[in-house]
RNA sequence: GCCUCGGUAGUUUAGCCUGGUUAAGAAUGUAGGCCUCUCAAGCCUAAGAUCCCGGGUUCAAAUCCCGGCCGAGGCACCA
């Protein structure tokens, strides 16, 4: 949130992301993003959604969101990321939307199992696909071994009766595309469609959803890359963004669209990103991290909490541009862009830590006027009584420091404690010259805080110190900068703390 | 091990497909200056790249070809 939201620089932002066109510009192009929605959206995964987004815009087309929750084994869905939350898997769209992403259309894989059951079946009656009883161990060896198991030549007329008994689950074995069992890349040789899951030990979030619309409990599930085929195609995806590590399925998946006589999508494949010192992997997310907004996280939770402004991401992501190699986003990178976005609309407090007292031997009070930000008239002030006692940095301890707003001052330390007086040179132009300027805080009027850092920047992930009470009065989720600290997010404030998120320097 | 794909300033990236005024451009970072009661922002200047290495094709190669080195990804009844 900022104070002065209208001056954000709009031509900072506008980057030129001059996409090549890619698509067959005599048809509308329709993009997707098809997340597993099994846990939260993080840095890594947002590059495609973005490049689909901003692309269809850029040329008229479509976006498509569609959620991919085919797995209720390995890769189990989840519907909430907490209690509020009322549609499935509204924490992707939030944070997408956040993005400034809005789909055109959102679709949910688990509830159209009947369309792919309907397209496996049609595979099956023309002996493009077979179902196959081999042990999974045996499966994988003749793989290997590019040989072809004794189901493959199974009569289609067979193949459709195992097949609507697995619907239900009164038949084992799974379900293989037939390819060519001496393709070079082994995976790619009779992969598998649609396994069988046992609903009862894996129970999908959604399976009441499920049920209602099929009329019985299913036990066949599609693996990723049919589901995708089938999808991609009916719903006239003709533009794909995908991580290179897709580079195979892409294979695996031509075999679909050459069976049913489909147009293939253009399929665009991006290198890796990574983010150093920043969690990316969404298994350790999900397993390690209780809080998807910790600051050690490379979440857009977690960085929409920390302040980041949207239009920030999307730089830095959109700058990486489309090349297949591995990319690794420069933090660094991201601080400067927010920053120059940030830094007018946000006022500055003085925020003490690692607090030292020092008594100034000042006789008479003072109105102390507090600038809000150096290119700003607007300022607050307050009364400084006599000889107060203020708190200063204990790194900032120096013989003679310029108290920003106050004056020149020269500390000495007498029976181990701090006492400091004023420099007989006042000037600015002598603490220009010479001195540290440094914040400080009285010590009878004060605010306790806390900053949620990145253990990157310190380990113990928590800093706390003192700032100016004006603070307490801002609203939840206003970005302001500590003097010579950093922009940080006000999140929370309770029993009389508040407590910040740090953003960057 | 096998199969793909990459390798441009400290970092990220443009250019490579369709070789030749771009004596390799930008951002960030760094250094210096101006401004400023922050080590912020803003303005100005500078330094910084043997375009991974070696060979070839060509009048001409960062751009095309071959070999090497390094890196990444894939080799699931995960997406």
């Amino acid at each position: 949130m900022l104070k002065y939201p209208e001056e954000l620089k709009e031509e900072k932002v506008e980057k030129k992301f001059d996409f090549p066109i890619l698509h067959d510009p005599s048809k509308k192009v329709v993009t997707r993003f098809a997340p597993n929605p099994d846990g939260p959206l993080h840095i890594g995964n947002i590059r495609s959604a973005l490049l689909s987004y901003e692309y269809s815009k850029k040329y008229n087309g479509k976006f498509i969101l569609r959620f991919e929750d085919t797995d209720p084994k390995t890769k189990k869905p989840i519907l909430h990321l907490n209690q509020m939350e009322k549609l499935d898997y509204q924490y992707i769209l939030e944070d997408l939307e956040w993005l400034g992403i809005i789909p055109d259309e959102i679709y949910i894989q688990s509830d159209r199992l009947n369309i792919y059951y309907k397209y496996i079946e049609e595979l099956l009656k023309k002996g493009f696909a077979y179902v196959c009883q081999c042990l999974d161990n045996e499966i994988k060896i003749n793989r290997l071994k590019g040989i072809e198991c004794s189901h493959r030549s199974i009569e289609p007329e067979q193949n459709l009766e195992l097949f609507y008994k697995m619907l239900t689950g009164d038949a084992n074995g799974v379900i293989r595309i037939k390819t060519d069992m001496k393709h070079k890349d082994p995976s790619v040789r009779d992969w598998i469609a649609f396994r069988v899951i046992d609903p009862k030990k894996y129970i999908h979030p959604r399976i009441e959803k499920i049920k209602s619309y099929l009329g019985y409990e299913p036990y066949l599930w599609p693996t990723y890359n049919f589901s995708v085929s089938i999808d991609d195609h009916l719903m006239g995806v003709n533009l794909i963004f995908r991580a290179k590590e897709h580079l195979n399925n892409t294979i695996k998946q031509s075999y679909i669209f050459k069976y049913f006589n489909w147009d293939e999508p253009k399929v665009i494949h991006y290198g890796r990103i990574k983010v150093s010192g920043l969690t990316l992997s969404k298994s350790k997310i999900v397993k390690d991290y209780k809080d998807f907004s910790n600051p050690d996280l490379a979440t857009i939770i977690a960085f929409r909490k920390r302040g980041f402004l949207p239009e920030s991401i999307k730089t830095v992501i959109l700058e990486l541009g489309i090349k297949p190699s591995e990319a690794i986003i420069s933090l660094e990178n991201l601080y400067a862009i927010n920053r120059k976005l940030i830094d007018y609309a946000t006022d500055r407090y003085f925020f003490v830590y690692n607090p030292i007292p020092v008594k100034l031997n000042i006789p008479e009070k003072i109105i102390i006027k507090r600038q809000l930000h150096p290119s700003r008239k607007d300022f607050f002030e307050f009364e400084l009584e006599p000889n107060p006692e203020i708190l200063i940095c204990k790194n900032d301890l120096d013989s003679e420091v310029r108290l920003i707003n106050l004056g020149n001052i020269k500390i000495k330390k007498i029976n181990g404690n701090y006492i400091g007086e004023f420099s007989e040179d006042q000037s600015l132009e002598y603490a220009k010259e010479k001195l540290k300027f440094i914040q400080w805080v009285p010590s009878n009027r004060k605010v306790k805080c806390k900053i949620k850092v990145p253990s990157i920047i310190n380990k113990n992930q928590l800093i706390e110190g003192y700032a100016e009470p004006e603070i307490s009065k801002l609203k939840i989720n206003t970005i302001i900068q500590f003097v010579r600290f950093g922009f940080v997010k006000l999140d929370e404030i309770k029993d009389n703390e508040c407590i910040f998120y740090y953003l960057h320097d």
